[in-house]
DNA sequence: TACATAAACAATTATGATTATCGTTTTTTG
DNA sequence: CAAAAAACGATAATCATAATTGTTTATGTA
Protein backbone atom coordinates (compact mmCIF):
# COMPACT_ATOMS: atom_id res chain seq x y z
CA UNK A 1 0.00 0.00 0.00
CA UNK A 2 1.25 3.38 -1.10
CA UNK A 3 2.36 6.02 1.81
CA UNK A 4 0.88 9.18 1.16
CA UNK A 5 3.15 12.53 1.39
CA UNK A 6 2.27 15.41 3.39
CA UNK A 7 0.01 18.39 2.02
CA UNK A 8 -1.90 20.80 3.60
CA UNK A 9 -5.20 20.20 1.81
CA UNK A 10 -4.91 16.58 2.17
CA UNK A 11 -4.48 17.31 5.91
CA UNK A 12 -7.35 19.84 6.16
CA UNK A 13 -9.73 16.80 4.29
CA UNK A 14 -8.99 14.23 7.38
CA UNK A 15 -9.32 17.22 9.95
CA UNK A 16 -12.71 18.69 8.88
CA UNK A 17 -14.06 14.81 8.51
CA UNK A 18 -12.67 14.01 12.09
CA UNK A 19 -14.04 17.43 13.31
CA UNK A 20 -17.57 16.57 13.06
CA UNK A 21 -20.02 13.85 13.79
CA UNK A 22 -22.35 14.78 10.46
CA UNK A 23 -21.16 11.85 8.46
CA UNK A 24 -20.88 14.67 5.65
CA UNK A 25 -20.77 14.05 1.82
CA UNK A 26 -17.80 14.95 -0.20
CA UNK A 27 -19.33 18.37 -1.17
CA UNK A 28 -19.64 19.08 2.40
CA UNK A 29 -16.50 18.57 3.31
CA UNK A 30 -15.81 20.92 0.06
CA UNK A 31 -17.78 23.81 0.97
CA UNK A 32 -16.27 24.03 4.71
CA UNK A 33 -12.70 24.11 2.83
CA UNK A 34 -13.25 26.27 -0.30
CA UNK A 35 -13.74 29.20 2.61
CA UNK A 36 -10.63 28.73 4.04
CA UNK A 37 -8.99 27.61 0.84
CA UNK A 38 -10.27 29.54 -1.69
CA UNK A 39 -8.41 27.15 -4.79
CA UNK A 40 -10.14 24.51 -3.46
CA UNK A 41 -11.26 21.28 -5.87
CA UNK A 42 -13.91 19.25 -5.14
CA UNK A 43 -12.00 16.74 -6.74
CA UNK A 44 -9.30 16.89 -3.84
CA UNK A 45 -11.33 15.67 -1.44
CA UNK A 46 -12.65 13.01 -3.74
CA UNK A 47 -9.36 11.96 -4.66
CA UNK A 48 -7.91 12.33 -0.65
CA UNK A 49 -11.33 10.48 0.47
CA UNK A 50 -10.84 7.23 -1.51
CA UNK A 51 -6.98 7.60 -0.59
CA UNK A 52 -7.98 7.61 2.91
CA UNK A 53 -10.30 5.11 2.74
CA UNK A 54 -7.55 2.86 0.86
CA UNK A 55 -5.24 3.08 4.04
CA UNK A 56 -7.96 2.73 6.45
CA UNK A 57 -8.27 5.99 8.05
CA UNK A 58 -11.84 6.42 6.57
CA UNK A 59 -14.84 4.95 6.01
CA UNK A 60 -18.24 4.88 3.98
CA UNK A 61 -21.43 4.69 6.25
CA UNK A 62 -23.76 4.75 3.53
CA UNK A 63 -25.36 6.20 0.34
CA UNK A 64 -28.00 8.43 1.44
CA UNK A 65 -29.98 10.47 -0.79
CA UNK A 66 -27.01 9.60 -3.80
CA UNK A 67 -24.27 10.71 -1.88
CA UNK A 68 -21.71 8.82 0.10
CA UNK A 69 -21.22 9.54 3.41
CA UNK A 70 -17.71 9.37 5.28
CA UNK A 71 -17.04 9.00 8.82
CA UNK A 72 -13.86 9.26 10.44
CA UNK A 73 -14.14 7.38 13.07
CA UNK A 74 -13.10 3.89 11.99
CA UNK A 75 -13.90 2.10 15.22
CA UNK A 76 -16.62 -0.50 14.53
CA UNK A 77 -20.23 0.94 15.74
CA UNK A 78 -23.43 1.16 14.23
CA UNK A 79 -25.46 3.86 12.63
CA UNK A 80 -28.53 5.40 12.27
CA UNK A 81 -30.12 7.03 9.33
CA UNK A 82 -33.17 9.58 9.63
CA UNK A 83 -35.28 8.81 6.54
CA UNK A 84 -36.90 12.03 6.99
CA UNK A 85 -33.94 14.86 7.22
CA UNK A 86 -30.59 12.11 6.09
CA UNK A 87 -28.47 13.05 9.49
CA UNK A 88 -27.12 9.98 10.69
CA UNK A 89 -25.86 9.39 14.16
CA UNK A 90 -23.65 6.72 15.45
CA UNK A 91 -25.05 4.22 17.93
CA UNK A 92 -22.16 3.15 20.25
CA UNK A 93 -24.46 1.25 22.72
CA UNK A 94 -23.77 -1.91 21.18
CA UNK A 95 -20.66 -4.46 21.66
CA UNK A 96 -22.85 -7.72 21.53
CA UNK A 97 -21.18 -7.53 18.25
CA UNK A 98 -18.43 -8.84 19.12
CA UNK A 99 -17.22 -12.48 17.38
CA UNK A 100 -19.79 -11.77 14.79
CA UNK A 101 -17.72 -11.34 12.19
CA UNK A 102 -15.22 -14.67 13.31
CA UNK A 103 -18.39 -16.44 13.50
CA UNK A 104 -19.42 -15.66 9.98
CA UNK A 105 -15.93 -16.72 8.60
CA UNK A 106 -16.47 -19.82 10.14
CA UNK A 107 -19.96 -20.89 9.03
CA UNK A 108 -19.19 -19.36 5.43
CA UNK A 109 -15.25 -19.68 4.33
CA UNK A 110 -14.37 -16.46 3.97
CA UNK A 111 -12.70 -13.50 5.30
CA UNK A 112 -14.59 -10.89 6.67
CA UNK A 113 -12.93 -7.84 6.71
CA UNK A 114 -15.45 -5.76 8.74
CA UNK A 115 -19.52 -5.39 8.90
CA UNK A 116 -21.72 -2.32 8.98
CA UNK A 117 -24.81 -2.28 10.55
CA UNK A 118 -27.01 0.57 10.09
CA UNK A 119 -30.20 1.22 11.15
CA UNK A 120 -32.92 3.16 9.16
CA UNK A 121 -35.93 5.68 10.21
CA UNK A 122 -37.13 8.79 12.19
CA UNK A 123 -34.78 10.14 14.25
CA UNK A 124 -36.10 11.61 17.30
CA UNK A 125 -36.18 15.41 16.13
CA UNK A 126 -37.90 14.85 13.13
CA UNK A 127 -40.24 12.28 14.97
CA UNK A 128 -41.29 15.42 17.33
CA UNK A 129 -41.94 18.03 14.30
CA UNK A 130 -45.33 18.40 13.16
CA UNK A 131 -45.61 16.19 10.04
CA UNK A 132 -46.15 18.99 8.16
CA UNK A 133 -43.16 20.71 8.75
CA UNK A 134 -41.45 17.68 7.68
CA UNK A 135 -38.45 19.42 5.66
CA UNK A 136 -36.99 18.03 2.65
CA UNK A 137 -33.33 16.97 2.56
CA UNK A 138 -31.39 19.55 1.69
CA UNK A 139 -27.38 20.72 2.61
CA UNK A 140 -28.65 21.79 5.68
CA UNK A 141 -29.48 18.39 7.17
CA UNK A 142 -26.50 17.05 5.27
CA UNK B 1 -49.49 4.42 -1.03
CA UNK B 2 -50.53 3.87 -4.52
CA UNK B 3 -51.95 0.63 -5.48
CA UNK B 4 -50.38 -0.45 -8.97
CA UNK B 5 -51.82 -1.90 -11.49
CA UNK B 6 -51.03 -4.94 -13.81
CA UNK B 7 -49.03 -5.25 -16.74
CA UNK B 8 -47.03 -8.12 -18.01
CA UNK B 9 -43.42 -6.61 -17.99
CA UNK B 10 -44.33 -5.21 -14.42
CA UNK B 11 -44.39 -8.77 -13.18
CA UNK B 12 -41.69 -9.70 -15.39
CA UNK B 13 -39.14 -7.44 -13.03
CA UNK B 14 -40.36 -9.08 -9.94
CA UNK B 15 -40.72 -12.62 -11.12
CA UNK B 16 -36.56 -12.77 -12.20
CA UNK B 17 -35.94 -10.99 -9.04
CA UNK B 18 -37.85 -13.61 -7.36
CA UNK B 19 -36.24 -16.28 -9.31
CA UNK B 20 -32.32 -15.30 -8.22
CA UNK B 21 -30.45 -15.27 -5.47
CA UNK B 22 -27.67 -13.32 -7.26
CA UNK B 23 -29.15 -9.77 -5.46
CA UNK B 24 -28.70 -8.45 -9.31
CA UNK B 25 -28.24 -5.12 -10.54
CA UNK B 26 -31.13 -3.44 -12.40
CA UNK B 27 -28.85 -3.52 -15.61
CA UNK B 28 -28.82 -7.04 -15.35
CA UNK B 29 -32.56 -7.77 -14.72
CA UNK B 30 -32.98 -5.80 -18.40
CA UNK B 31 -30.36 -8.00 -20.28
CA UNK B 32 -32.37 -11.13 -18.65
CA UNK B 33 -35.82 -9.84 -20.32
CA UNK B 34 -34.83 -8.31 -23.31
CA UNK B 35 -34.35 -11.84 -24.47
CA UNK B 36 -37.68 -12.51 -23.70
CA UNK B 37 -38.83 -9.30 -24.48
CA UNK B 38 -37.20 -7.15 -27.37
CA UNK B 39 -38.58 -4.63 -26.85
CA UNK B 40 -37.72 -3.75 -23.44
CA UNK B 41 -36.38 -0.41 -21.70
CA UNK B 42 -33.92 -0.49 -19.52
CA UNK B 43 -36.04 2.66 -17.60
CA UNK B 44 -39.25 0.11 -17.06
CA UNK B 45 -36.78 -1.83 -14.76
CA UNK B 46 -35.79 1.02 -12.54
CA UNK B 47 -39.48 2.71 -12.53
CA UNK B 48 -40.84 -0.26 -11.59
CA UNK B 49 -38.03 -1.26 -9.12
CA UNK B 50 -38.42 1.77 -7.22
CA UNK B 51 -42.24 1.17 -7.26
CA UNK B 52 -41.69 -2.61 -5.89
CA UNK B 53 -39.25 -0.77 -3.12
CA UNK B 54 -42.09 2.20 -1.92
CA UNK B 55 -44.56 -1.33 -1.88
CA UNK B 56 -42.19 -2.74 -0.15
CA UNK B 57 -41.82 -6.20 -2.49
CA UNK B 58 -38.35 -5.28 -2.70
CA UNK B 59 -35.39 -3.89 -0.83
CA UNK B 60 -31.93 -2.58 -1.95
CA UNK B 61 -28.86 -4.33 -0.11
CA UNK B 62 -25.82 -2.35 -0.93
CA UNK B 63 -24.13 -0.33 -3.68
CA UNK B 64 -21.58 -2.37 -5.39
CA UNK B 65 -19.26 -0.62 -7.66
CA UNK B 66 -21.43 1.97 -7.82
CA UNK B 67 -24.37 -0.12 -8.99
CA UNK B 68 -27.70 -0.73 -6.81
CA UNK B 69 -28.21 -4.15 -5.83
CA UNK B 70 -31.97 -5.46 -5.42
CA UNK B 71 -33.25 -8.16 -3.14
CA UNK B 72 -36.96 -10.02 -3.76
CA UNK B 73 -36.49 -11.69 -0.42
CA UNK B 74 -38.15 -9.00 2.07
CA UNK B 75 -37.97 -10.58 5.46
CA UNK B 76 -35.13 -9.68 7.12
CA UNK B 77 -31.80 -10.78 6.87
CA UNK B 78 -27.99 -10.14 6.53
CA UNK B 79 -25.34 -9.97 3.69
CA UNK B 80 -22.21 -10.61 2.91
CA UNK B 81 -20.33 -8.42 -0.15
CA UNK B 82 -17.39 -9.71 -1.80
CA UNK B 83 -14.94 -7.33 -2.30
CA UNK B 84 -13.20 -9.29 -5.00
CA UNK B 85 -15.84 -10.38 -6.95
CA UNK B 86 -19.18 -8.31 -5.98
CA UNK B 87 -21.33 -11.34 -5.54
CA UNK B 88 -23.08 -10.86 -2.49
CA UNK B 89 -24.74 -13.39 -0.64
CA UNK B 90 -27.49 -14.35 2.09
CA UNK B 91 -26.48 -14.56 6.05
CA UNK B 92 -29.90 -16.62 7.14
CA UNK B 93 -28.05 -17.83 10.86
CA UNK B 94 -28.04 -14.72 12.42
CA UNK B 95 -31.45 -14.74 14.60
CA UNK B 96 -29.86 -12.66 17.44
CA UNK B 97 -30.90 -9.32 16.04
CA UNK B 98 -34.29 -9.91 17.19
CA UNK B 99 -35.52 -7.00 19.35
CA UNK B 100 -32.62 -4.66 18.12
CA UNK B 101 -34.29 -2.18 16.59
CA UNK B 102 -36.44 -2.10 19.79
CA UNK B 103 -33.65 -1.73 21.65
CA UNK B 104 -32.48 1.57 19.54
CA UNK B 105 -35.76 3.03 19.17
CA UNK B 106 -36.19 3.38 23.50
CA UNK B 107 -32.34 4.03 23.37
CA UNK B 108 -32.51 7.35 20.93
CA UNK B 109 -36.13 8.08 21.01
CA UNK B 110 -36.91 7.66 17.47
CA UNK B 111 -38.77 5.30 14.64
CA UNK B 112 -36.78 2.71 13.43
CA UNK B 113 -38.17 0.72 10.27
CA UNK B 114 -35.69 -1.28 9.54
CA UNK B 115 -31.95 -2.14 9.57
CA UNK B 116 -29.32 -3.37 7.04
CA UNK B 117 -26.57 -5.50 8.18
CA UNK B 118 -23.73 -6.60 5.99
CA UNK B 119 -20.56 -8.09 5.91
CA UNK B 120 -18.09 -7.21 4.01
CA UNK B 121 -14.67 -9.18 2.99
CA UNK B 122 -13.66 -12.15 0.45
CA UNK B 123 -15.68 -15.07 -0.24
CA UNK B 124 -15.08 -18.64 -0.65
CA UNK B 125 -14.50 -19.00 -4.21
CA UNK B 126 -12.26 -15.84 -4.12
CA UNK B 127 -10.48 -16.99 -0.83
CA UNK B 128 -9.72 -20.44 -2.85
CA UNK B 129 -8.10 -19.24 -6.18
CA UNK B 130 -4.47 -18.02 -6.65
CA UNK B 131 -4.83 -14.57 -6.11
CA UNK B 132 -3.06 -14.13 -9.83
CA UNK B 133 -6.33 -15.22 -11.26
CA UNK B 134 -8.18 -12.63 -8.87
CA UNK B 135 -11.02 -11.20 -11.49
CA UNK B 136 -11.45 -7.90 -11.55
CA UNK B 137 -15.56 -7.72 -11.05
CA UNK B 138 -17.18 -8.01 -14.50
CA UNK B 139 -21.05 -8.94 -15.55
CA UNK B 140 -20.70 -12.89 -15.09
CA UNK B 141 -20.25 -11.90 -11.16
CA UNK B 142 -22.97 -9.76 -10.28
C1' DT C 1 20.91 24.87 -1.14
C1' DA C 2 20.07 22.75 -5.74
C1' DC C 3 18.53 19.14 -8.45
C1' DA C 4 15.72 15.03 -9.73
C1' DT C 5 11.78 12.44 -8.94
C1' DA C 6 7.43 11.57 -7.27
C1' DA C 7 3.22 13.06 -5.66
C1' DA C 8 -0.50 16.67 -5.13
C1' DC C 9 -2.85 20.23 -6.93
C1' DA C 10 -6.87 22.91 -9.76
C1' DA C 11 -9.41 22.82 -13.60
C1' DT C 12 -11.57 20.52 -16.86
C1' DT C 13 -13.62 16.80 -19.15
C1' DA C 14 -15.53 12.20 -19.22
C1' DT C 15 -18.17 8.40 -17.35
C1' DG C 16 -21.92 5.97 -16.14
C1' DA C 17 -25.85 5.00 -13.20
C1' DT C 18 -30.19 6.72 -12.38
C1' DT C 19 -34.22 9.84 -13.30
C1' DA C 20 -37.29 12.59 -16.01
C1' DT C 21 -39.76 13.61 -20.24
C1' DC C 22 -42.92 12.73 -23.81
C1' DG C 23 -45.58 10.76 -27.24
C1' DT C 24 -47.55 6.07 -27.85
C1' DT C 25 -49.58 1.79 -26.23
C1' DT C 26 -51.76 -1.03 -22.80
C1' DT C 27 -54.78 -1.66 -18.91
C1' DT C 28 -58.68 -0.52 -16.24
C1' DT C 29 -63.29 0.94 -15.53
C1' DG C 30 -67.92 1.75 -16.65
C1' DC D 1 -66.35 -0.81 -26.83
C1' DA D 2 -64.91 4.03 -25.35
C1' DA D 3 -62.87 7.16 -22.15
C1' DA D 4 -59.57 7.79 -18.57
C1' DA D 5 -55.62 6.36 -16.27
C1' DA D 6 -51.46 4.19 -16.03
C1' DA D 7 -47.36 1.94 -18.19
C1' DC D 8 -44.49 1.68 -21.83
C1' DG D 9 -39.96 2.58 -25.05
C1' DA D 10 -36.88 5.77 -26.50
C1' DT D 11 -34.33 9.37 -25.58
C1' DA D 12 -32.44 13.16 -23.19
C1' DA D 13 -31.13 15.25 -18.82
C1' DT D 14 -28.96 14.94 -14.20
C1' DC D 15 -25.66 14.59 -11.17
C1' DA D 16 -22.25 12.19 -8.28
C1' DT D 17 -17.94 10.46 -8.96
C1' DA D 18 -13.61 9.30 -11.71
C1' DA D 19 -10.04 10.26 -14.96
C1' DT D 20 -7.04 13.42 -17.46
C1' DT D 21 -3.75 17.10 -18.07
C1' DG D 22 -0.52 20.45 -17.25
C1' DT D 23 1.37 22.89 -13.26
C1' DT D 24 2.96 23.28 -8.59
C1' DT D 25 4.74 21.42 -4.35
C1' DA D 26 7.20 17.78 -1.36
C1' DT D 27 10.79 14.72 -0.69
C1' DG D 28 15.29 12.59 -0.81
C1' DT D 29 20.04 13.09 -2.02
C1' DA D 30 24.22 15.24 -2.84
Amino acid sequence: MRKLNFSKKRDAVLSVLRSTNVHPTAEWIYNRLKTEYPDFSLGTVYRNLSLFKEQGLVVTVATVNGQERYDGVVTAHAHFVCNNCGSIADINCLNDSSGLDERIERLYDCKVDRHSLCFYGVCSNCKHESSAEKAPLNDASV
